[in-house]
DNA sequence: TTATAATTATAGCAATGGCTATATTATACG
DNA sequence: CGTATAATATAGCCATTGCTATAATTATAA
C-alpha cells in the first residue's frame, strides 16, 4: 500500500498472516515426501515389498514419475534403493511413516466421527493431513475421547 | 506387487485411494490461486488497491515470484492487470474469492471452536482450507450449530 | 538356457513456483 | 518540469512434479 493513503495494518495481524503462509509453503514441500513413504509402508506391509510399478499404481501416476520422486527419498535418507528389488524404508524413513500414519488415520477418523461420509473423509483427510499441527491432533483427539465419553452415557442411560 | 504371491488388492480401497490422491493432486494446483484471490480481495477491500509490493510483503515472497504468478491469474482470467496500477480481480476471480473466503473463514473458526488456539488454527486453516471438501464444509457447520445450541442452553439453564 | 515379459532407468519436454540482480517505467515531489 | 523514488518487468537461475517415448536390465517361464 502506499504510505501516505494506507492505514498499517496491525502488526500482529499482517505478522500472523506471513507466518501462516510461510509455514504451509513449508508443508506444502513435504506433502509428497509423506505420502509416498506412508504408502511405502503400507505396501511393505501388506506385500513384503514397495515397488515402483506399484506406487505409481497406487498414486495414480506414471512410473518415471515415480523413479524420479524415489531419487529425492533417497536424497533425503527416507529410502534405500535396492535395483529392481523394490525401496525399504531407513529409520528415518519409518518413523516418519509412522508419525504419518497416525496422524492421517486420525484426521480420517475425526471427519467420519464429525458426521462426514467415509468416502469423502477418506480424500479430505489425504490433503488436510499434512497442515494439521500437534495442537490440532490435540484438539482432534479430545473430541474423539468426548464423543466416545458421551456415546457411553447414552448407552448406559 | 507380483501377481504370483500377492493378494490383490480389494478393488474398492485400492479405486478410493487413487481417487485421494488425484483429487488432492488436483487441490493443490489450486492452493496458490486460492490464496492469490483472497489476498487480492483482502487489500483492494482494505485500501481499495491490490499491488504487487503489497501481496509480496503478505505472502512473505519476492515480488518477482508476484509478478509471475499473477500473469498465470491473467491466463486463467481470474484478475485484470493495470501496469503500475495494482491488479483487480474479474468476475471469475471475485465469484473464486467470494467461495474461498468463506470457506476459510469457517475453517479457522471450527478450529477455533473446537479449542485450537487461535494463532495455531490461523495458521492451520491457512492450509487445510484447500482441501475441504462441501460436505467437510458442512459437517463443520453442523458442528458449530450443536456447539451454540449447547452453549444457550447452557446459558439459558 | 534362452526368449519373453515385466520392471526400472533415462532422455527430453513442460508447467509451476521459488530466488537474485538489474532494467524499465510510472508516480510523486521539489 | 524534471528528477528521485517507488513499483513493476525482465533475465536467468534452480528445484519440483508431472508427462511420453524408449532403452536397459532383471525376472520368469518355456
Ligand atoms: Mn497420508
Ligand atoms: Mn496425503
Ligand atoms: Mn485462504
Ligand atoms: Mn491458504
Amino acid at each position: 500500500m502506499k504510505k501516505t493513503t494506507a492505514k498499517a495494518l496491525k502488526f500482529n495481524e499482517s505478522e500472523l498472516q506471513v507466518h501462516g503462509f510461510r509455514q504451509t509453503r513449508h508443508n506444502r514441500r513435504l506433502e509428497l515426501v509423506e505420502d509416498y513413504v506412508e504408502l511405502i509402508a503400507d505396501l511393505i506391509e501388506k506385500y513384503g515389498e514397495a515397488r515402483q510399478v506399484d506406487i505409481a499404481k497406487e498414486l495414480g501416476v506414471a512410473q518415471p514419475t515415480v523413479s524420479k520422486t524415489l531419487k529425492r527419498l533417497v536424497a533425503e535418507k527416507m529410502i534405500i534403493q535396492r535395483p529392481y528389488r523394490g525401496v525399504f524404508l531407513t529409520d528415518k524413513g519409518s518413523k516418519l511413516a509412522k508419525y504419518c500414519r497416525q496422524r492421517h488415520a486420525l484426521v480420517e477418523t475425526f471427519l467420519t466421527a464429525l458426521g462426514v461420509p467415509s468416502e469423502v473423509a477418506k480424500i479430505d483427510a489425504e490433503g488436510i493431513e499434512h497442515h494439521v499441527s500437534d495442537q490440532t491432533i490435540f484438539a482432534f483427539k479430545r473430541f474423539l475421547k468426548s464423543r466416545q465419553v458421551t456415546e457411553i452415557r447414552k448407552s448406559s442411560v
